[in-house]
DNA sequence: CTGAAAGCGCTTACAG
DNA sequence: CTGAAAGCGCTTACAG
């Protein structure tokens, strides 16, 4: 307790603080918080009580820098507006969790400026890996960094000319799993609802042509164009889904006709609107925890070359 | 270019290896790095070269150390799986990102114990302000750290035994409209959805009772007290519910009887359900935001005490 | 204009 | 069993 008003906080106390107080040296109080045998008890319990005294916590950030390591890892996400994001980071923080790892995260809102400058934010601050949601565009601004040892995983779309791990969707089985269902049901005019470019959309687009050809339909690229505007007036019967987003935009597009939706990704209430829509559904979760292992394995040294992992999808007819 | 395959990465290279590669002393390279005047064009421009030629790049977690303060906040959620999180984690990320802090985040689950590790965790780390949506129980393992200098803002939910800045929706507010206008419908028998037990529902459902008086209707705790079961069952003509999870449970609770519902937070293609669900909606962003704006103020000085800041709700009728 | 020394709060390597 | 010194990679305060 001080005599006067204490108006801005007290510093912290340090190990040296805790050393005189306990009249030991430095390393002694070091060998008690860190649990290292040979002291005394008696010495440790000087120790303990001059810790508890002065509330003494010890400063991580000082300790990681003498360490080499910071035990933290890095999530670059498009924006938590999207539930898929969300979910990655979910399944990326339990890993993170179980290794004893904290976690920066940041989100880019599809800007290749702010992705540099946060990714590049993140290495400076020496996080120990990196997990990114690329945005569009080359990412070989983190050539230097990833051979300064940040190990580096891109999840739910692949890097660009960069070699890294990455783990997404199996987006070509969706769109087969989706376009097959749909011709089985009879459909014959069937759209893809999605952005104009960008991964996601580009495979998934791909994919419907091969599914469309395999099942002796005719590819309509106008057809696998659609935008929400479009798709009101489009003449099809049914229409396959990029992803929540695109979903929700068909099941407002289409609200006066009956149009089949096939959306990618599950969509919550998808099931209680009228005609239900259906979807190829797959565990976002999954994927954030994949990718947080991959990296652990990395800083665990595996040097295998970069591998490609593609988390299954099933679909969900309603 | 070494002669040796290179299987662990080089380290990297520090300003001391910046200066003696320029022949200048560390002070400089210092200067240099951080566009301190008092340098001749033809030094800096030696050690720009040096910088280059090893690729050098600060280490931010050292200078940050010296500095004595970490220019990071945490963030603490329940979980990334509840969008109404996510959202107010995207209008912290907003303000964090205009004042260059970088974000520390994780998730609780609802569970106290984890609560407190992350924040400890965090803690010594050294950030200079925490975010925390609190769960349940005391939060007094703060207080020290708050005294120590740690800003902390709670959000969502009110802290039990510890002064603090709160930011949360108007659920007093927000209750009063939802029950006057299903009175207003000629709705007698109102039912409230939520956990039995939590500040949420402890606070909507005492709105709940208050309006319900002040439209001239019973109030029946039972009614106030519903789970999805029950509600399934229950003598009620309309329901609130107290979040996005328990708005959705109600939808498929009274999938196939008319009941109105009214939900505390907006649910996406709730306007679509039929019969479709009216909301009191509130901005989730605008609570990060604004959690994120009073801890800079604190970080800046500001030294009044705590506030509690309510953001005001509005009746989307549908 | 430039630099040598001390220090941020810890750990590592070594000595007694 | 305990400690004095050096160092992690920077900045601060001071001297020339």
């Amino acid at each position: 307790m001080s005599n006067q008003m204490q108006v801005v906080s007290a510093p912290r106390p340090t190990m040296k603080d805790v050393a005189s107080r306990a009249g030991v040296a430095l390393k002694t109080v070091s060998r008690v918080v860190n649990g290292e045998p040979g002291v005394t008890p008696e010495t440790t319990k000087r120790v303990l009580g001059a810790i508890e005294d002065l509330g003494f916590r010890r400063n991580e950030s000082a300790r990681l820098l003498r360490t080499g390591r910071t035990a933290t890892l890095g999530f670059i996400a498009d924006t938590w507006a999207d539930p898929e994001h969300a979910a990655v980071y979910q399944g990326l923080e339990s890993i993170a969790r179980e290794h004893g790892y904290l976690l920066y995260s940041g989100s880019t809102d599809s800007d290749p400026g702010r992705e540099e400058r946060l990714s590049l934010a993140m290495c400076a601050r020496r996080v120990d890996g990196l997990i990114i949601v690329p945005t569009p565009g080359s990412h070989d601004y983190l050539v230097s960094e990833i051979e300064a040892g940040v190990a580096t995983v891109f999840v739910l779309r692949p890097p660009e000319l960069v070699r890294a791990d990455a783990v997404l969707p199996d987006e070509r089985g969706g769109a087969r799993l989706a376009i097959a269902h749909l011709a089985a049901l009879g459909h014959r005019e069937i759209g893809f609802l999605g952005e104009p470019d960008g991964h996601r959309s580009r495979t998934l687009r791909a994919g419907c042509a091969e599914a469309l050809t395999a099942a002796g339909l005719p590819v309509d690229q106008a057809l696998l164009h659609l935008d929400a505007a479009r798709l009101a007036s489009a003449e099809v019967s049914a229409v396959f889904c990029a992803d929540q987003e695109h979903t929700r935009a068909a099941i407002r597009a289409v609200a006066s006709r009956r149009v089949a939706i096939v959306g990618f990704g599950d969509v919550p209430l998808a099931d209680l609107v009228s005609p239900p829509v259906s979807v190829v559904s797959y565990d976002p979760v999954l994927i954030g925890r994949t990718a947080g292992e991959l990296l652990i394995r990395r800083l665990a040294g595996d040097q295998a070359p970069p591998r490609r992992v593609e988390v299954p999808v099933r679909l969900i007819a309603r």
